[in-house]
RNA sequence: GCCACCGUAGCUCAGUGGUAGAGCACACCCUUGGUAAGGGUGAGGUCACGGGUUCAAGUCCCGUCGGUGGCUCCA
């Protein structure tokens, strides 16, 4: 006689076990129909599930129209569909062998490998979605059947598929005592999967989906396994909500930086310069410029020193620093002098013997520099340094480069040239603390002037059985509990990785989503033990001896190449006023008010504000158009009646109409005060307190 | 790097094996105007590059380069 405890807390009995469909029947007819699955104590199940004994439950409904469904009902209308498109593969491409199918953020997509002669693209995507639609239409139930491990393995087996018989030894070895089935339908006549569920009742309860893209991927992640085919789709409960995601979808890709990056001129990517290789236009040199102005004035607060040092250093500088060769597949190849090439070239030197030597030091050569840390130790290491001199503290917008894959690079954000707002502190082991907490500041100072909210940080600790960590134990423990003190200190939500941290300490990252939905690491800091000992770095201290520092590296914002292209979509291109290329644009109503237009422009220029009039022969309809769709923060209206008054007329990005005229001084006052303050909307507020306050968020 | 898809004017994109297209942007002319495109005229092309098939290739085939998405990688 089970008793059941509803959400609310109340409770009911009932006779023998009982299951989620029976449980919301006894309330409701409306829930029962509703209904698509259940949380029993927590846990996912399918209606069907029985229940025997006293348990807690929610009913998982599949609400419509304009009120989102839950994650719960989705992931499993998503993992239902999953099953529905592999059966309509399987159908229209007889050979298809099945993978895996899980629903993940945003739909679900299934894995299969693919018999050589079967291509599936983009075009076939109507005809999966047309067969798909007939196994909707034929509402059949999910129907699950268990067998116990022995049974279940010797019916995999027989079907002799090696993906599904690995994933059964996987269930297993991860402890399941049975493997479960799925038939959409009757089992023996249907289709079925090997599945652990749960699923929505019948293939009817996925009310609306569409095949979304083709890709490929490797059989358990390893680009040395098997290359699959990957189908993705995505679900909702019905067409309304499947349209406005779509639509969400579309939202999104205005929002990415390569698309805005073109239209506001901010960069530019020439395959006659190189891949990977970002040309900053005039435009976005702006953003960078004012943006690396922000990071100098609070780093030179925290008392760092601005250090400047050359693009590339020997080979020998990074076999002691380990970088080379350990990291050679992801470096641009070495800079060999040309006397040497010519000798080595005379002698038959091969390529793998260049290799070697240069490996071992024999030949030597320079390296286009993947980092900056050696140069800033040498720095370090020019001086003899004091206890009483440290923390030193090192910063330097230093640009590296790293050849990354082709495959990998991505507009401004996976990149093989990029300039990192880097810093090394040395510092004693107990000035960690106060030193990452200095880190954590920063970053947060500049992630709230930015108004950046979005971000996620992850603490990578060292894994306890693991060997591979450099320095002594008493020091990892330390420096640990340091970095999470910081992270608690700063106050923001953050996940503790074991085994995340590199091998010579311990770190912190700064995670964000971009516009399309991907996660990219911006800042990180880090602890490192490694590098003082690889350089023999040493302090002398108190006691009149020699002591080794310890390091933090730190690039805040990771790269300016990748923080741009993330803040230029975290604006949507509308940057506040201190950052925007183009502050102001006056526009003048007819030729006949261009002299009070060019006083105008003159007059912000005078104030150090980034100015442009536009001087075209069109209607100030075009002249609006043409402003507003370059985001520029404050148009000013000049005609005949601001000329005889000295007044402006002002329309603000994001508030489509005109504000009302103020004087030209009070304008620019207010305007030139907003930038300073690197204020977002500041000017608009004073001078038009009735304006949308948020509007230009 | 792997797989799939894509590459046509500065940008966004049409284009059925048979004369290379549109809109925007640009130049010039008309227009002198008060808040999201005034009108006209014109210029602009090695259809990514290299091969091949064909009487004929932007279109079909192969290769290379580049881009996009995913996978893998990221000191």
């Amino acid at each position: 006689m089970p008793t059941i405890t509803l959400p609310d807390g109340s409770a009911r009995e009932y006779e023998g076990p009982t299951t989620p469909a029976q449980v919301a029947e006894s309330i409701g007819p409306g829930l029962a129909q509703s209904a698509i699955g259940a949380r029993v104590d927590g846990e996912l199940v399918d209606l069907q599930h029985s229940i025997t004994e006293d348990a807690s439950i929610a009913i998982i409904t599949a609400r419509k129209g304009e009120s989102e469904s839950s994650d719960d009902a989705l992931w499993l209308i998503r993992h239902s569909a999953a099953h529905v498109m592999a059966e309509a593969i399987e159908r229209l491409w007889p050979g298809v062998q099945l993978v895996y199918g899980p629903p993940v953020d945003g739909g679900f997509y299934y894995d299969m490998h693919l018999p050589d002669d079967v291509k599936i693209s983009s075009d076939d995507f109507s005809r999966i979605e047309e067969e798909m639609k007939s196994i909707i239409s034929e509402n059949r139930p999910f129907t699950r059947y268990n067998l116990d491990v022995t049974e279940g393995m010797k019916k995999v087996e027989g079907e002799g598929s090696k993906y599904k018989i690995d994933n059964a030894q996987r269930a297993i070895d991860a402890g399941s005592d049975e493997l479960s089935w799925y038939a959409t339908g009757t089992p023996g006549e249907n289709w079925e999967d090997l599945c652990r569920g749960p699923h929505v009742p019948a293939t009817g309860r996925i009310g609306a989906f569409k095949i979304m893209n083709i890709a490929a991927s490797y059989w358990h992640g390893d680009s040395k396994s098997d290359q699959l085919a990957r189908v993705y789709g995505t679900a909702f409960t019905d067409r309304k909500q499947l349209k406005r995601h779509l639509h969400q979808l579309e939202e999104a890709r205005k929002r990415d930086h390569r698309v805005i990056g073109k239209q506001l001129g901010l960069f530019t990517i020439d395959d006659a310069v190189g891949q990977g290789l970002v040309l900053w236009k005039p435009a976005g040199s702006i953003v960078r410029q004012e943006l690396q102005d922000f990071i100098s004035t609070h780093t030179r607060r925290q008392g760092y020193d601005q250090v400047f040092t050359p693009h590339i250093g020997r080979l020998e500088l990074y076999r002691t620093s380990g970088h080379f060769p350990y990291y050679q597949d992801s470096q641009y190849p070495p800079i060999i002098e040309r006397d040497q090439l010519s000798t080595l070239a005379a002698e038959g030197c091969t390529c793998g013997e260049l290799a070697n030597r240069l490996e071992t030091g024999e030949v030597e050569g320079y390296l286009l520099k993947p980092m900056n840390c050696p140069h800033h130790i040498r720095i370090y290491a020019s001086e003899q340094r004091s206890y009483r001199d440290l923390p030193v503290r090192l910063a330097e917008f230093g640009t590296v480069y790293r050849h990354e894959q082709s495959g990998e690079l991505s507009g401004m954000l996976r990149v093989r040239g990029f300039t990192q707002d880097d810093g090394h502190l040395f510092c004693t082991p107990d000035q960690i603390g106060q030193e990452v907490m200095g880190c954590l500041e920063l970053v947060k100072v500049i992630f709230e002037t930015l108004g950046m909210q979005n971000y996620r940080v992850r603490v990578g600790l060292r894994d306890p059985d693991s060997a591979k960590y450099v320095g002594d134990p008493e020091n990892w423990a330390l420096a640990e509990a340091a970095c999470v003190e910081a992270a608690e200190k700063m106050g923001v939500d953050f996940e503790s990785e074991p085994g995340e941290a590199a091998f010579y300490g311990p770190k912190i990252d700064f995670v964000v989503r971009d516009a399309i939905g991907r996660d990219w690491q911006l800042g990180t800091v880090q602890v490192d033990y490694n590098l003082p000992e690889r350089f023999d770095l040493s302090y002398i201290g108190a006691d009149n001896a020699a002591h080794r520092p310890v390091m933090i590296h730190r690039a805040p914002f990771g790269s300016m190449e990748r923080f741009i292209g993330f803040l230029i979509e975290h604006y949507a291109g509308a940057f506040p006023a201190w950052l925007s290329p183009e502050q102001v644009r006056v526009l003048p109503v007819s030729e006949k008010s261009m002299d009070y237009a060019r006083t105008v422009e003159a007059k912000l220029r005078e104030h150090d504000l980034r100015a442009k009039l536009d001087t075209r022969d069109e209607r100030l309809n075009s002249k609006v158009r043409a402003a507003a769709e370059l985001k520029i923060p404050y148009l000013l209206v000049v005609g005949p009646r601001d000329a005889e008054n000295q007044t402006v007329s002002v329309r603000a990005h994001g508030i489509e109409k005109d504000l009302g005229a103020v004087g030209l001084d009070e304008f620019t006052t207010a305007l030139a005060e907003e930038v300073s303050s690197r204020s977002h909307g500041t000017a608009l507020r004073q001078l038009f307190p009735d304006a949308a306050p948020d509007a230009t968020e």
